[in-house]
RNA sequence: GGUCCUAUAGUUCAAUGGAUAGAACGGAGGUUUCCUAAACCUUAGAUCCAGGUUCGAUUCCUGGUAGGACUACCA
């Protein structure tokens, strides 16, 4: 529609001012909803055409506009703004082949379809996930099913930062203070057995430094030269030399976090197609760099540590690794970028990684840059950010940590308590009522994180749960529950849903709006998936919910009498229930049938 | 010190350079013999400051102010 207007628009200019207009001066936008009309144009940049004032000119403009199109049924002008109104005739016809097609989303296919890596959750296997892990893997799993809707060939990874002094420090604690305790003997699930080890080791190496320095031992001195840090550096030299008695442990303790993570991305729905872990491709990376060495690209200095300089790029001299040998986080990450590669010929590699680590994707892609990789250009870093509480950061050293089991149970309690209040699923058994807590708990809680722009840093604030009325996500499930209830009803009164729609039946105005709104759809995919940002569907979905609940309130659908009127609102309100359930499945949220 | 990001109702979030800056929560008030009131309706309440570009700036530019991140032989 808004080519035809623009057609018809720069047509008409012609005849009444004998110009040719650039696309780009007519303006056209879908009209704001307390103004009458369905899409305005801008006037202002097409006064230098009219050589008239902004009223006269739309007035001239939507005149002639109207006498020559049949759909356009009227216009009014406001100030510099035309807004052009569209017959109920040419919206139900609209509809009606919008409920012809059964792909949803066929018009978001891109027409060059690109292999694209998306990186997200990467862990590190000392610590639980918490609240900044849901928010990554949240938007990483969503931005996979939303470019692979548009037709690209996504395939969804996580690297798993697997090795390194802070893994060595959990283990260390264990085989001191553990006693032989595992998952199975302790009941307490796998990554946190590990994270209470690696706090012990924490909370007795400060303990250990404090000692010291009471003893007269200089600061910095004393938490250099703790004896628990130096015993981890002993078992982290040991681990690289491949020490049989390290690497047991290092294998036992890493599988029951394995076995921790595997639970939590299962509660939250979220998966990988290929895992890679640091201790494998660190080793690629080091061969990279002393490769760049030969070639002249980096540089070593006198103590043996490797280096690059990116002072021409505006960066700095970059550590690429130790006077020891040893790697560092870039290394790895520059194996991992060369793996993947070679293994799936990306066109594109979405890092999902927090805006913390802006600085380290700008040395990354300039470093494979220098190495002579092409397709570094396809490396882009998705960053998103930082989950806050009211107070600022979460602080592991205070406690602060929201840990995603935690919330996940507790979101799913929330709605427990909600559900069994109003209680609407009496006639439910005790299963299908657990089913139904989890997917509106999950619901809110993914809904809640989603709707933000990711770009930005959110506040979560812990006391006040999240909510489940207004804006969020049980507000859309329960829409998309109604309306599969109005279906369940109409099936028992024996009212039969004709796909057909008479295009010459009029609408009421709530019903174009919705028809209006459900057009929005597969642009809002496509946009969402083009600058990454699930929040823009999020946010659709609301609109429309709230769209629906509206018509839904001031109009019947089964007692209308009418069966052609009747028909229409069954199909508008099937159409509304596929959009919501769709849409909200790009987003990795599940919709109850009942609520 | 340098680089980058952010600043919108009491709070949490919206707004391709366009009209009267939208929602939600919270506050005040209202709607149920009728398809689910987790809903609907009414109401009060905001663009950090100063310049500039523009017919038009929350949006772009410059300079402040205030937060935050990065600037490790941590990840």
């Amino acid at each position: 529609m808004e080519i035809f207007l623009k057609e018809n628009i720069r047509r008409v200019i012609k005849e009444l001012y004998n110009a040719e207009v650039n696309d780009d001066l007519i303006q056209i936008q879908e009209t704001r909803k307390d103004f009458k009309g369905d899409f305005t144009l801008i006037v202002f940049p097409l006064l230098k055409f009219s050589k008239n004032t902004p009223e006269k000119t739309g007035e001239m403009i939507g005149s002639q506009l109207m006498d020559s199109s049949p759909e356009i049924s009227g216009y009014n002008v406001i100030k510099g703004f035309l807004n052009i109104e569209i017959s109920d005739k040419w919206w139900i016809s609209y509809f009606a082949g919008m409920m012809a097609e059964t792909d949803l989303l066929k018009n978001c296919r891109v027409k060059n379809p690109e292999v694209i890596l998306v990186e997200y959750s990467s862990p590190n296997t000392n610590k639980p996930l918490h609240l900044g892990h849901i928010r990554n893997n949240l938007l990483g799993f969503s931005l996979y099913r939303l470019l692979s809707a548009c037709g690209h060939k996504v395939i969804k990874t996580n690297i798993v930062n697997d090795r390194g002094i802070h893994i060595c420090k959990s283990m260390l604690a264990w085989q001191k203070y553990g006693n032989g305790e595992t998952p199975e003997s302790s009941g307490i699930k796998g990554d946190h057995l590990v994270g209470k080890y690696y706090v012990l080791f924490e909370k007795m190496y400060k303990f250990q430094a404090e000692e010291l320095m009471s003893k007269g031992v200089e600061p910095g001195e004393a938490k250099n030269s703790a004896p628990l840090l130096m015993e981890a550096r002993e078992m982290l030299l040991k681990w690289e030399a491949g020490d049989k008695e390290i690497i047991e442990l290092w294998k036992k303790m890493n599988s029951w976090v394995y076995d921790g993570f595997n639970k939590t991305y299962e509660a939250l729905g979220v998966n990988f197609d290929k895992i890679y872990y640091e201790s494998d491709t660190y080793k690629i990376g080091k061969d990279l760099v002393q490769a760049a060495l030969k070639d002249g690209i980096m540089y070593q200095m006198e103590d043996k540590s490797i280096w690059v300089d990116l002072t021409s790029e505006g960066l700095d001299q970059k550590l690429l690794l130790r006077s020891d040998g040893t790697a560092v986080y870039m290394t790895q990450d520059l194996g991992t970028a060369v793996l993947r590669q070679q293994e799936y010929k990306f066109d594109k590699c979405l890092y999902v990684v927090g805006n913390e680590q802006n600085y380290h994707f700008q040395v990354l892609k300039a470093v494979l840059a220098r190495m002579g990789y092409k397709w570094a250009g396809g490396l882009h870093h998705f960053s998103y950010g930082m989950v806050e509480l009211p107070e600022g950061r979460m602080k592991s050293r205070e406690g602060t940590i929201v840990d995603a089991d935690d919330l996940i149970k507790e979101m799913k309690e929330t709605a427990r308590e909600v559900s069994l209040q109003l209680g609407k699923l009496g006639d439910y058994n005790d299963e299908e009522k657990e089913e139904i807590f989890r997917k509106i708990g999950l619901g809110a809680l993914k809904y809640f994180i989603l709707k933000i722009d990711p770009r930005k840093n959110m506040t979560f604030n812990p006391t006040e749960s999240i909510d489940f009325n207004g804006n969020t996500g049980p507000f859309i499930q329960y829409t998309y529950a109604r309306i599969m209830s109005v279906f369940r009803k109409g099936e028992q009164m024996g009212i039969k849903f004709n796909n057909t729609i008479l295009s010459e039946m009029k609408g009421g105005e709530k019903e174009i709006d919705l028809v209006r709104q459900l057009r929005r759809f597969q642009a809002i995919v496509s946009e969402a998936a083009a600058v990454y940002s699930p929040a823009l569907l999020a946010n659709y979905c609301y609109d429309l919910a709230k769209e629906f609940n509206q018509f839904y309130h001031d109009y019947s659908i089964l007692s209308e009498t009418d069966v052609r009127v009747r028909n229409f609102r069954l199909a508008i309100s099937k159409y509304t229930s596929e959009v919501l359930n769709t849409a909200m499945w790009l987003l990795g949220i599940e919709m109850p049938e009942r609520m």
